[in-house]
DNA sequence: CAATATTTTTAGGCTTGTCTAAAAATAAAT
DNA sequence: ATTTATTTTTAGACAAGCCTAAAAATATTG
C-alpha cells in the first residue's frame, strides 16, 4: 500500500503527462502538488525506488505501469464518490472535489466494489470525466472543445475542462447542463465567442467558456 | 481541525473512561492504542497543551469538554459510516469496523448532515450501539447484559458488548439478530449457561454469549 | 517501613514529508 | 561561445509520531 502523499504525487502525474508526454518537469509537479520544487525531487526518490515512476535526473517523470495502475485507480475512487455526492447525497457538482480528495485514499477493494455497483456502475462523473473500469480502462469518446467547432455544427454537452466552482456556477446559472444539445448559430471569427441554441434557448459565449465544454460530436 | 491520530487518542479514551472514569492510565491507552507508553506520554503532553485532555503526570487522563466533543464526532461519523456500510453496500456486520476506522477521518460538516439525512437518520449502528445526534447526545436505553436476567425474563436484544468478527458470525450462525425477542426459559445455576426462545426456537447459550448481549428491559 | 515491582516519564533517535538556502546542471541570450 | 537566467538537485533543518533504553515516580509486599 502507499501513502497518502505518494498516491496524490502518482495522481497528479498522471494528469499532467496529458500536457507534458515527453516527461513531466519537477516545478511543474511542483506548481500542481502546491510545494517546493525540493520536496518533489525528494518524493520522485522514493517513488522511482519504488519502481512507480521512470526517473533520470534532470530529465522529468513518466509513470511506469504499476504507477499508472495506482494512479488510475486513485481517479476511479475519486470520481465513483464524486457521483455518490451528487447523485445519492445531493451535494451541487462545485462542492464535491475537496471530499472527494479526501475519500479517494480510502483502502478498501470491497468497498469501491459495492459503491460502483450501488451507483450503478456510473461511467463518468459529474463533471462528465469518464470513470475507468476496476481494470483500469478509460471509456474514450470522440470528445472535441466547443470552441474547436464552427458554426452549424453540434454535439452534446459532455464535460467541462476545467472544474472550478466559478465556471461551474456560470453553467448551473446559464443553464447548461452535461448531456445537452448545442448547436453553433454563430460564431465571431475576431473573438471567437459564440451564439448557441440551447434546448430551444439562445445564449451568447465568450471564448473562454467555449474553450473549456467538451462536447461529443455525432 | 485535529490530526487523525489525535482523534483515535480522543476516541480511545472516551471509550476507556467508561471503565475508568477516575482518569484513563498511560498503560491502559498504550494497550488500546497498540503502541508504546512511551508514545502516549507524549501524544497526551501535546493533547493537554491543546487543551483536549486533562492531565497531570503520573495521574491519567480525562477528556475536557472539547475533547469529549471531538471523540463524540468522531464516534457519531464511524457509526454513521457503518450504517452505510451495512444497509447500502450489503457489508455484514463483522466486515465493517476497519473501513469506518478510516472513514470516520473524512473532514466534512456537510458531508456527514447529508450522510445522515440519506440514511434517514439511524438511531443505532449494526451492532446496537447508539449514535450520538449532531449535538454529541447519546440516547440512553435501559440496557442490560442477558447474563443479568434470569429465569422468566426477557427483553429485545439491542447490541453487542464485544464486536468481533468471530462472535458476530456466531450469532449469524444461531439468528440472534438485534431487534429479537429472547425469553429465558430456564438458567444453569453451575455454569450460568441458559436455555433462551428465539422466535419459537429454543437455543442453549454460554455465560461467554449472554456476557456479550445487551437487552432492552421492557 | 524498607525493599521490590510496576508504571510513567524523560532522553535521544528514527522515518516521513516538508522547508530554505546553496550548489550544480541545463537552457537562453547576447 | 560565453555569459546570464532558469531549473533541478543537494545539504541541512524541522515537526509529527513513533521507537528503545534509562531514570523517576508510584504501588506493592514482606
Amino acid at each position: 500500500m502507499f501513502s497518502l502523499s505518494e498516491e496524490n504525487y502518482l495522481k497528479a502525474i498522471f494528469h499532467l503527462e496529458r500536457a507534458f508526454p515527453a516527461g513531466v518537469s519537477t516545478n511543474a509537479l511542483a506548481d500542481e502538488m502546491n510545494t517546493k520544487a525540493s520536496s518533489v525531487t525528494d518524493m520522485i526518490k522514493k517513488l522511482s525506488e519504488k519502481k512507480l515512476v521512470d526517473y533520470k535526473k534532470y530529465q522529468g517523470v513518466k509513470l511506469s505501469e504499476p504507477g499508472r495502475e495506482t494512479a488510475v485507480n486513485v481517479i476511479r475512487k475519486h470520481r465513483l464518490w464524486e457521483v455518490f455526492l451528487v447523485e445519492k447525497l445531493g451535494f451541487a457538482w462545485d462542492e464535491v472535489h475537496e471530499v472527494a480528495e479526501q475519500l479517494e485514499h480510502i483502502k478498501s477493494e470491497k468497498l469501491i466494489k459495492e459503491l460502483d455497483r450501488f451507483l450503478d456502475f456510473p461511467k463518468r462523473d459529474p463533471h462528465g470525466d469518464p470513470i475507468p473500469d476496476s481494470k483500469g480502462n478509460f471509456i474514450n469518446s470522440n470528445k472535441v472543445l466547443l470552441a474547436e467547432l464552427n458554426k452549424g455544427e453540434s454535439g452534446i454537452c459532455i464535460g467541462v475542462k476545467v472544474s472550478s466552482p466559478e465556471f461551474l456556477q456560470y453553467l448551473d446559472k446559464n443553464k447548461i447542463a452535461l448531456g445537452q444539445l448545442i448547436v453553433i448559430l454563430e460564431k465571431e471569427s475576431f473573438d471567437q465567442s459564440m451564439l448557441i441554441n440551447l434546448n430551444g434557448k439562445e445564449l451568447k459565449i465568450s471564448n473562454v467558456i467555449s474553450s473549456n465544454l467538451y462536447i461529443k460530436i455525432s
